[in-house]
DNA sequence: AATATTAATTATACAGTGTCGAATTAAACC
DNA sequence: GGTTTAATTCGACACTGTATAATTAATATT
C-alpha cells in the first residue's frame, strides 16, 4: 500500500528506532535483523531501507538513542550526588553501561565503513556526555590545573572506559579482576588529586 | 575429493589460521567469509566446518593467532628498551593496534555467545600479554607498593587499552583529542609515581 | 592384488541476511 | 473523476553460516 496515513513520516521513524532499539537491548547487535524489525512493526524491509537508507544508517540512528538514554541516566544520577561526584559519576558510568549490556556493546561494536565518518549530529550527542563529565572533572582539579580540564576530561573518559570495556567483554574475568569500579575510581583519583 | 595428502591436518589448521588472519588484517572482521578464506586456499566451506566446527572457533583461532603475534611484538620492542620502559610498553600498545588495526579490533569486536565461555588456551594468551607488562609495572613501582603490581597492571592495561580503543574507533577525533599516547602515558605515571 | 573400511572433502540444500529496483496502490491534487 | 505523486510492498540478487548426504581418496584387511 501507499502513502499511508497510519504513521507520517516522523512517527514511522520514531517507531523503527524505537523498536530497534528494544531489540538489540534485548538480544544484541549481532542478532540484529532489519527484516524482523520490520516484521515487528508490521512493516516491510523496503520501508525501513526507504527511510533509513541503508542499516549503516539505522544503526547510527539507534545507537544515538542509547547515547540519549546513556546522557539522560548519568545526569540525573549527577543531580541527586553532593559529595564524591566523581565517584558517583564513575559508578553511573557502570552502571549504565551493565544494565544496558548489549546497546552499550552495539555502541562499541558497531563501525562505519572506513571512508564515511561520523554524522554530526552523533559526534554532538558524544560530546554531550563529555560536558557532562567535563564539569565534574573541573570542579575536582585544585585551582592551578582547571586549564587541564578538557583534556584530562578526555583521558579520563578512556580511562573509565577501558575498565568498563574489559569488564563487560570478559578481559578482566580472564585477569582475576574482581572490583573494576574501584580500579577506575583509584585512577580517576590518581588524574585529580 | 577425501582425505588428500597434499595438506595434513595441522597444515590445514595453519593454512586457514593463516590466510583467515590476513583477509582480516586487510579487509576486517565485518568483510569477513569463511567461504572467501575456503575459495582462497582452494577448499570449500565443508572443509573449514570440519576443521573448526564452527565460524565462532576459527575466530577464536584467527584473534589467539593476533594475540600471540601481539605478544611477540611487546616483547621484541621491550627487549632493546633501556630507559623508560614504561613509555616503550605504551608506545608499543599503540603502535601494535594502529598498524594492524583490522586485527586489533576484530579482538575487540568478536564475542563469544553468551553461554560459553572462553577457552583455557585463549585466556592464557591473554594473560601472557598481562604478564609482559606486569613486569615493567613491577619494576616501575616504587617498594613499598610492590604488592599492588598485578591488581594496578590489569587496571592500567584497561587504562591504556581504553585510550586506544577511542583513538582506533573515531571517539577521540570527535572528542578533539590528537595526543592520545601521551595522555595515556600521562596516567599510567599519575598511577606509577 | 583385490576388496572392504574409514574418514576427508565436496556438493547440495536451507534459512537467513542487506540491498535494490520495479510493480503496486493509497492518498493528494486539479 | 481522472491524474499525478510517493509510500509501501514484492520479488530478485548475491551473499552469509550451518548442516547433512554423497562422493572419493587413502588406509587396512584379507
Amino acid at each position: 500500500m501507499a502513502r499511508r496515513s497510519d504513521h507520517s513520516r516522523d512517527e514511522l521513524e520514531e517507531l523503527i528506532v524505537n523498536e530497534g532499539h528494544r531489540q538489540i537491548s534485548e538480544a544484541g547487535y549481532a542478532n540484529f535483523s532489519a527484516r524482523k524489525l520490520a516484521k515487528k512493526i508490521g512493516y516491510t524491509v523496503g520501508t525501513i531501507y526507504h527511510v533509513f537508507g541503508s542499516l549503516d544508517h539505522l544503526m547510527l540512528a539507534i545507537n544515538g538513542r542509547t547515547l540519549d538514554k546513556w546522557h539522560h541516566y548519568l545526569s540525573l544520577k549527577l543531580e541527586t550526588a553532593d559529595e564524591d561526584r566523581l565517584q558517583v559519576a564513575v559508578e553511573a558510568y557502570f552502571e549504565f553501561a551493565i544494565v544496558h549490556r548489549h546497546s552499550w556493546l552495539a555502541l562499541m561494536d558497531f563501525r562505519l565503513p572506513e571512508d564515511q565518518d561520523l554524522p554530526e549530529s552523533y559526534v554532538q550527542k558524544v560530546a554531550g556526555v563529555m560536558a557532562l563529565v567535563g564539569r565534574e572533572v573541573a570542579d575536582a582539579l585544585p585551582d592551578g590545573r582547571k586549564a587541564e580540564a578538557q583534556a584530562l576530561t578526555r583521558s579520563l573518559l578512556a580511562t573509565v572506559h577501558g575498565h568498563c570495556f574489559f569488564t563487560l567483554n570478559g578481559t578482566f574475568d580472564a585477569l582475576g579482576e574482581s572490583e573494576p569500579v574501584k580500579a577506575a575510581l583509584a585512577r580517576v583519583r590518581d588524574a585529580v588529586r
